[in-house]
DNA sequence: TCAAAAGTGTTATCCTTACACCCATGT
DNA sequence: ACATGGGTGTAAGGATAACACTTTTGA
């Protein structure tokens, strides 16, 4: 969608000084042995992006051929993340605009190129895997220094909001985790000086960074912004399976959830949700996989796209 | 969000070839008279837009000189919508990229300048609003002329897949009726070149066009994104009320919604709703509105937009 | 007195949640 | 035997949906 033509512009002039450079940035996820990855270029924390040609067909199609250029690695689905301006540099007398995507993908090929480089995203968000209960950072070293902040600002009426918005994120005071509040969390941690690229940015050195591998620009950002936008999406559309191989078992489709919402969720509940919503149909085989009982292998039933589009209400609609 | 600076950019060189011209262009809604309404200039069926500038600080507030500088109405939630490049055009050395915003906002002013202009959405998708019911045009002429477009197909797995897809987005075959599936339901009538854009851009004059008032360029397609987004957001976050006046009846509340989602709601069950989720407060006054008994007046809690940012859970957690 | 709108209650049903428990295989 | 993972059952609690009904005003 979004690809047919704008019809009856009006003829442009040449070149103007408001034209600006636009890049295309792609978050390219995928899930290896229960982790998920991220896709980066080089050694260095990058992720892959490039301008946007006269030689692509659309944003999307320039994404494509972007991430294949420099990392040799196809792309299944994408969506559009979003799109933001750089701030104003002085003397600089053109802007950049960066347009961002969020892609799924599967890692098949053993052979990792020297160009294409996975990284687990919790590198980079070491607070965000709740998988093992809650890290301990969090408690040692992230409260601490938030609640600090909270009480260095200049009036109280700053500091009770600093508190709050501290703990609606990070779930302090009694309040619980929310995973798809990923972005909220790094805007925090970046507002509080807590992350090198805040540092970085404003020419300060004062404060300690929290842990947490930072990233070239903005890149972490972004990164966040894709991961709060997969946490939620997975919830009512299933874009899981786009991570998955042809066939799997419902433990391996499990954990690749576990592995992108950062929590453990319930064995039968979480089996009973997805037969109950006809996401997948048995193959017929058993897995012989390690240790315990064989498991029944699935496929995504590609169906499901077509059919309802899970409605989603939360109206009460009348005479029903 | 989305605001903080970008650092560490290599220098640019001075223009290039693949500088973009980028247009920012919003939709702005507000509901006057339980008419969902958008913002139009002059008499033509075209959005407020404009092209970003050096001169603005971030997209958004680009977005809002641009809207307060040619209609004079005051924005108040903006969100992004899309973004989307134009495509080729034979011999063009530039391409343009159009980010769309939403907006909502309140008419307050009754002197309607000449330069602002509202408009209900749905004289430019009149089979969107089934307050009433399921539109006529609907049954009488939506559904054949699709369902001729699906028998025309080549093959007949086309076929039948135009007949799913229709369905689907308009409800034939004792489907439901979703009201978020507005911009699936114009691009589908796009695709079957049966409203006056698709013919104009593809220069055919075949096909007579149905019900409905066309748009510039593709302005109408950015305006049904911007219907389907609000009618999905009203249902997870508290935005009706960036619509409502400051002081309100939970009857006049639900009309606004029902304005919005294009069909009725439920009043018992919808007033328990808002009121469980603690949305608003009593004001402790009364209205002495037209007809019936007098009505307590209510105002929106602004904390709940802290507080909870209602989790919207759908994983089976572990142990919780 | 009636129309129109405000507002309250009650029930059946479904979905989610939290557990408890049994099955099949390899070592 | 037991560890590991596969797989089923069930009962409590909450949210939703559907509908019936009472109250208060103005014309």
């Amino acid at each position: 969608m979004h690809d047919h033509a704008k019809g009856n512009r009006k003829g442009r002039a040449g070149r103007k000084a408001n034209d600006v450079k636009a890049d295309l940035i792609a978050v390219v996820v995928a899930v290896i042995n229960r982790d998920p990855c991220v896709l980066t270029i080089g050694l260095e924390a990058v992720l892959p992006s490039g301008p946007f040609e006269l030689a692509h067909r659309s944003l999307q199609s320039g994404v494509r051929v972007w991430v294949e250029q420099r990392t040799g690695q196809p792309l299944g689905y994408i969506e559009q993340l979003y799109t933001f301006a750089d701030r104003d540099r002085i003397g600089a007398d053109e802007r950049a605009i960066s347009i961002s995507y969020l892609a799924l993908t599967r890692e098949e090929d053993a052979t990792s190129s020297t160009r294409r480089c996975w990284g687990t995203w919790y590198d980079y968000f070491p607070w965000e895997d709740h998988r093992s209960g809650t890290p301990a950072m969090v408690g040692d070293v992230l409260r601490p220094r938030l609640f600090d902040w909270a009480h260095n600002a200049a009036d109280s009426a700053t500091r009770l909001e600093r508190r709050r918005r501290a703990g609606v994120a990070f779930g302090f005071d009694d309040r619980a985790w929310n995973e798809e509040l990923a972005l909220q969390r790094y805007e925090l941690l970046y507002e509080a000086g807590l992350v090198e690229e805040a540092t970085r940015d404003h020419g300060s050195t004062a404060l300690v960074s929290v842990p947490g591998r930072p990233m070239i620009a903005d890149h972490r950002r972004i990164l966040a912004t894709g991961i709060a936008r997969l946490r939620s999406k997975i919830k009512y559309r299933p874009v899981v399976f786009e991570l998955m191989p042809p066939v799997f078992t419902l433990l391996q489709l499990q954990r690749t959830v576990e592995a992108l919402a950062g929590r453990l969720i319930n064995k039968p509940n979480f089996r009973r949700l997805v037969e109950q919503q006809e996401l997948v149909e048995e193959t017929g085989e058993t897995s012989v996989e390690t240790g315990g009982r064989p498991a029944k292998l699935y496929r995504f039933r590609h169906a499901v796209l077509d059919e309802s589009i899970a409605a989603g209400t939360k109206l009460p609609l009348a005479r029903g």
